[in-house]
DNA sequence: CGAGGATTCTTCAGTTACTAAACAAAGAAA
DNA sequence: TTTCTTTGTTTAGTAACTGAAGAATCCTCG
């Protein structure tokens, strides 16, 4: 009563380059298989990709009892983009090829009061620094992709940023760049229905359905951070009681922590005695490096904060029928170990769809920098894959249309 | 930074007839500005629904300062769809026209342990007595839509019925069913992204997404019945603890009143006595019954489950970033105005994108036959908007290329 | 070694679904 | 009546595909 598993593309073009880069290697049979499309129309889509570049013969399969199979790759050093994570406490600077393989990296500490003029001249400045370590020439690099936790606050600074670098700037929420991320640096199926749980100084994820980006009508989605879990717990600024953020997020656990003198000496926390820039972050890394050394009360603090986040977790894999969860952001980069089993516990003894597929759980391999691969990774998409032309559907329809109606 | 707002739809035809559907009534001219096609697209595109008789022309609007709008509107009577709600306890059956009003209706009790065959039989002769009610062609039924709670179980069942009574059979979920009819009877906005919370004896959600039915990879979507609510609560079947439906499902609510003397006695509760087929539903109706009356002990009970429900009701929405919230099914039918307020209350105080936009909350005018009604719409939706053949991406690349390779 | 089959890849004519632009029809304003 | 505005249709052209034929390459078996 249903027909095959069926995905429609933005462009052919976009699709065809998108199952190379996922495939890593394949022939233009296996893209045809892949495709639906024929043989002649996969031709004429590859030479197109070879002319541009961006895609490489490079070798042959061996015979199935005829003509080998010319194999495709992706030219990995045709393009580039540059990625830029604003964080409060961390700004986070990559620069990616056409696979999301970071080629070159910065962290510098985050411009938390500063004038907004010198804050672009800086970020500009060290995007300079980032690109000519390398030496990759400017019209090879396709953009630069600025995420941060609340993007709408930082449009203008984007249209500065793009003046002052001279590469198009785009912008996105932080969570849903790290989905990207771990999406096109593969490792997640091609059309994976995923979510990336991050977790930063809050808590997010970022959303991808059937291999789309879902970014909702106001680009507020995945605010899982929000989530309640104790009807009649602490107050959140969101307006509401019980909030994950508030019961278990890093701001939580690390006050939980200084509440525990034997455990703020032995962790060696610095919130209680100093006004550091970020005594959260430099807090949490230590209650985490703590339970690594098997500090229990570190570890039960940590896993408290893990069962919730899990429960939460599981909320929404239950919502979105999730295949893939992958940890990511700078506090699973520090904590995710501790993290990551008791996830896993959860979803494998309590997800409703666990009987009609595994959901899988994973720490990814870059949490620390996943945001701004990610943002890279959206330059990537957005230049290489334009959107294809669809149907424009205003909000207002009604009010498009004249006002008084006569019957015939 | 960001173009304009567009969707993409399955086709052009199918987006038109929505449109023309969604808006009621329409001229070429609103159909242009509404899609972003050219005059001359949308012109042969009406032609060819006028010639099948789906659209019609109904008379002219008032000029703005030249020709006057030949305004369009659906043949509501050309086309009619047969939606069929499998329930524990009952079985509603609804016969709608192509807008999704109903044109004739049934509701009998549910076949619970009776043999397959025979039920089979039983729902065809129904069926059958429903549409001979109106006296509607055969050959204008599209074909019949059958949902439940649990839609995979009923595969056998549909191809027997598919059988019986000649009619093609499409099966879904019925809280998905549920947000289908809601969609296509109008009231919630083409394009806009919601989730229809469906009540019966469990809780679950139907989700649209810009339009778009959202499904996932195995049809397990929007299971917000188990959301966690309170990490330490009691178990639930599903393996979690502390599941909504656990703590504010009508079966809880039941419980929590029988276990009351005087509510019990107030309210007339059966379960306490007898075994009838369907105590939960009976009981819930009284409890609702009650808390109308103004009896504090029900109300309180009700509210109570309200609280949860909106907690989960806005986890969903900042997950999802919705803009409507309809509340649906059987229990919303009859409890609906004590929940609607608390529901309201929540989302007000705590939607996280409620500066960006507003979340509408509202109550489904036909809550108790919404499933069905739906079933029917999404008979509506696959005949009329069939599927624009996409790109195929089986989930195993990898498996289809030969294993070996050979560097050039 | 060479003919024949298998498989891969390209070419090309035809189809579909669109756009752009000219045109026709209908009403408003002067 | 003339002119302008708006609506709707027609037509030629284009992009992106399909289907089928054919060329290229490799394997196998006599």
């Amino acid at each position: 009563m249903s027909g095959p598993a069926r995905v429609t593309h933005a462009s052919t073009r976009a699709a065809v380059l998108d199952l190379v880069r996922a495939a890593g290697m394949i022939s233009r049979v296996g893209l045809v298989n892949a495709t639906g499309l024929t043989g002649g129309t996969i031709s004429t889509v590859v030479r197109g990709l070879i002319d541009e570049g961006l895609v490489a013969e490079t070798g042959h399969a061996e015979s199935t009892g005829g003509k080998r199979r010319v194999m495709l790759q992706l030219n990995h050093f045709a393009r580039y983009a540059v990625g830029v994570h604003l964080d409060d406490a961390r700004i986070t600077y990559v620069l990616t090829n056409l696979g999301g393989a970071v080629v070159a990296r910065i962290s510098r500490a985050g411009a938390a009061a500063d004038e907004p003029a010198a804050v672009v001249a800086r970020v500009a400045r060290e995007v300079d620094a980032l690109i000519d370590s390398v030496g990759v020439e400017r019209g090879r690099i396709l953009g630069l992709g600025l995420v941060a936790a609340r993007p709408a606050e930082h449009q203008e600074f984007g249209r500065a940023l793009e003046r002052a670098t001279a590469l198009p700037v785009v912008l996105d929420h932080d969570a849903t760049a790290a989905a990207i991320g771990e999406h096109w640096s593969g490792g997640v199926g091609a059309t994976s229905t995923f979510a990336a749980l991050f977790m930063g100084t809050g808590i997010g994820a970022g959303i991808l359905l059937g291999g789309t980006t879902y970014r909702g009508p106001s680009g507020h989605t995945g605010e899982i951070g929000h989530t309640c879990l104790d009807l009649d717990g602490p107050r959140c600024w969101c307006g509401a009681r019980g909030c994950l953020e508030v019961l278990a997020g890093p701001a939580a656990v690390v006050e939980q922590a200084r509440a525990d003198r034997a455990l703020s000496r032995a962790a060696g926390l610095v919130g209680g005695r100093t006004r550091a820039a970020t005594p959260v972050a430099a807090d949490f890394a230590a209650i985490s490096r703590a339970a690594r050394q098997g500090n229990t009360r570190a570890v039960a603090l940590l896993e408290r904060s893990a069962r919730y986040i899990a429960a939460a977790a599981r909320g929404l894999a239950n919502v979105l029928d999730l295949e893939v969860l992958v940890l990511t952001g700078p506090s699973f980069a520090i904590a995710g170990s501790v993290y990551l089993p008791v996830l896993r516990a959860e979803l494998d003894s309590a997800f409703i769809a666990r009987d009609a597929h595994p959901i899988s759980v994973r720490l990814s391999p870059s949490a620390a920098s996943a945001p701004a691969i990610g943002a890279a990774a959206i330059v990537l998409q957005s230049e290489l894959v334009p959107r294809r032309q669809g149907l424009r559907l205003p909000d207002d329809l009604a009010a498009e249309e004249p006002p008084v109606f006569l019957a015939r």
